[in-house]
DNA sequence: ACAGTTTTTGTGGATTTTCACAAATTAACT
DNA sequence: AGTTAATTTGTGAAAATCCACAAAAACTGT
């Protein structure tokens, strides 16, 4: 044959026409991703193929599952380090066959992956070579669909920065301007706020937005970066909402965590709502979480959405009105008092029980102490605050004073 | 003997020694008391005597269990009807031996009594006639103490409404102004008022300050009154200040049903406080009591102190909030939508589950529905609004926001 | 140091609560 | 009208709570 030296020398037309070059010179079925998993192209003559592949084309991303198990087996890891081809063995549970990858590099960077399905046959060690050339030859075409993506992506962020600081007035407008980039309408969305120690580098940007591009558990809108806060504008789609938010910032957090090492993520945010004129407010709520998680490290660590901070959320007014002096808890400060001269923990025993949630045998293992005791304590905190433990509405007040005293010493 | 027309004409230095001379007359002990059963005078030359005299004239006042069972025996509706003098059989419980009382008369009202101890003997109709003249013959030495109190009493109301409107700025001058009316100064206080279903009758305030005067549950420093208001400070005595105030209130309004046919008396009260500058707070507190009554009839009903009002004391200030709308809970709004929808009861049922302390029993009979379908609901609940349940934070949340909707619509 | 008080822990039994599951009833929709 | 889904009620066993009482331990003040 003509092309023992580089058998992907010369023009292609699309990287479909490309795609299918490999495959015959392979004689495999070949599919081109991009950094992120999403499909761009793929060898159209092939009849064999696996249900990975077909999913992945059906749905024109890699299905988040294999995504998952290339990472644990190790080959993704693999190919963001090297130039060098890679085997993955086949793996059942998620449908997949035994193939080979080899990533496409421009300068220091993985912009993109051939994959090669070994379909009734493997590949010699002379074709690995060749995949490694039909990588380097990928790379101009890859990279232009790259660049005109982020033209795209720098349009799409400046409408979400718009979105987020309330510039587009009537949620027609707003729709518009979606449907100009493309962004399909979503009934419902919420503002989901990451916040890492540090600002963000040019490498965490590119792991992070590598990981947000293969979430499927959440429809993800909008995205931008800001300094040390990677914002979202996220679309559950199931009537709980809340729960999808939360289980999507667990997933991220934890994936951060495994694949990057990247540990100290603050998570946040806001309200779901259907008009998208309540973006800013949602953007503005998930903000608040995050102050509020930097004050009340404890007791909120895993609470994410701005409707589970519960009391939390008007602190902000009830520490103004405490500051304007119209406040003050004589029932507190009583049992402040007993707790200093008997060197007792009244206090800390109430705010307690109620932070797991006026449960005896939970609060008696959290201050190691005996069930009984608990129950001794209460009536003390009943006689000397005057309090009456059958009436929650004072219960609620005395545990929202002792909150807002820590939240007052944090401030 | 000289005396047999009227053997009280004549001059008397004192009342002390007007109530010899009646004891001498009727050969018994006798002691005069002012409208509110303050002992003004008694006679000195007798041996015997009954632990209620006894205790009266120790104290300088007829003790409270005794006035009480003076009215349930009807003894004082009789003095206060007619001018005819009242014998009084033996009453064990309160150590109260046989005795003859008249009233003493101004006008058309009771300014005092005369009370004659029947020790070893009985009076005889022409005695008890010759206790009528000795009542007459009482009255303008009796009115001369009536006036100076009336004038004392006009400067201690003025100086009170100076201390409510916080017009005098200083402890110290508080204290030397407090002093100059005789009135000592108490460790702790709170401002109690009572205000009637229309404005007081000259009728009434004798009535209520009769009962005011009388009472020794609580000592009471001062006293007024504006339109449909009875202003009291009053000086709890023991570290229980809420449980004495509460008493008082029930008492006191029990006493104004039973002995006057008042009914509707509502009642509050303001914080205890320590420093008298904080009497015009505590009046303000004990004010928006009343306020929050008018509102929230029903939940707040046997509460009187401000202390106890618990979440309610925040809510005009979370109402002002709510309306400038920066506020909002879209899990309650989705309770409303599904009971609408389903004409279903969840709101109602979750806050009567928190009106009742978390008990499901309770809870149960108070809806009467079975424990379970509480259980049911309150699962059902934490589904659509995505609550929580063992979250105290957010469990209190809805609450509040509950009542606040309540209070709302009755602003 | 010691008498008195307060606090903590232990014990056992009556009472409630919780939970899962099933049956019965009611509401909703075609 | 009939079918499905949602709600309510019933039952019973395991678990937790409550309560009264008592012993032990810790703390207080002189």
């Amino acid at each position: 044959m003509s092309h023992y030296n580089d058998p992907f020398r010369g023009e292609f037309d699309s990287l479909e026409e490309f795609a299918d070059r490999v495959s015959d010179v392979l004689r495999c079925p070949v599919t081109i991703e991009d950094a992120n998993h999403r499909l761009i192209a793929y060898s159209a003559h092939d009849d064999h193929t696996d249900p990975a592949r077909t999913a992945t084309i059906i749905s024109r991303r890699v299905p988040e599952k294999v995504i998952n198990s290339l990472w644990k087996q190790g080959a993704i890891p693999a190919l963001l380090k090297s130039r060098e081809p890679v085997r993955v063995p086949p793996i059942e549970g998620v449908g997949l066959g035994s193939r080979v990858a080899v990533s496409i590099w421009k300068n220091d960077e993985v912009i993109g992956f051939i994959w090669v399905l070994e379909t009734n046959r493997t590949l010699s060690p002379e074709e690995m070579e060749w995949l490694k050339l039909a990588a380097k030859a990928a790379k101009n075409k890859v990279l232009q669909l790259y660049m005109r993506k982020n033209k795209k992506e720098e349009r799409v962020q400046e409408l979400f920065w718009k979105l987020l600081t309330s510039h587009i007035a009537t949620e027609d407008e707003i729709r518009a301007h979606l449907a100009a980039v493309q962004i399909t309408a979503a009934p419902q969305f919420a503002v989901v706020v990451f916040r890492f120690a540090a600002d963000l580098t040019t490498e965490m940007e590119r792991q992070i937005s590598y990981l947000l591009q293969t979430t499927q558990q959440l429809p993800l809108l909008l995205y931008t970066t800001d300094r040390r806060n990677v914002i979202l504008l996220a679309a559950p789609k199931t009537d709980q909402p809340l729960k999808e938010l939360n289980e999507f910032i667990e997933s991220f957090s934890a994936k951060m965590k495994e694949r990057f090492h990247i540990h100290d993520v603050q998570s946040g945010f806001g309200g779901v709502y259907e008009s998208y004129r309540l973006i800013e407010k949602s953007y503005r709520e998930a903000l608040a979480v995050l102050a509020l998680k930097e004050k009340f490290g404890n007791e909120i660590k895993t609470v994410y959405g701005y409707a589970q901070l519960g009391i939390y959320q008007f602190f902000d007014f009830l520490l103004e009105k405490k500051r304007q002096g119209e406040w003050a808890n004589p029932a507190l400060a009583k049992l402040h008092i007993y707790d200093k001269k008997h060197h007792s923990d009244l206090v800390k025993t109430f705010e307690t029980f109620f932070d797991h949630n006026e449960n005896v045998q939970e609060t008696a293992d959290a201050l190691n102490i005996h069930p009984n005791t608990l129950a001794y304590r209460l009536k003390r905190i009943a006689d000397i605050a005057e309090l009456d433990l059958n009436d929650m509405n004072q219960k609620i007040k005395l545990y929202i004073d002792i909150k807002l005293a820590k939240y007052e010493a944090h401030s």
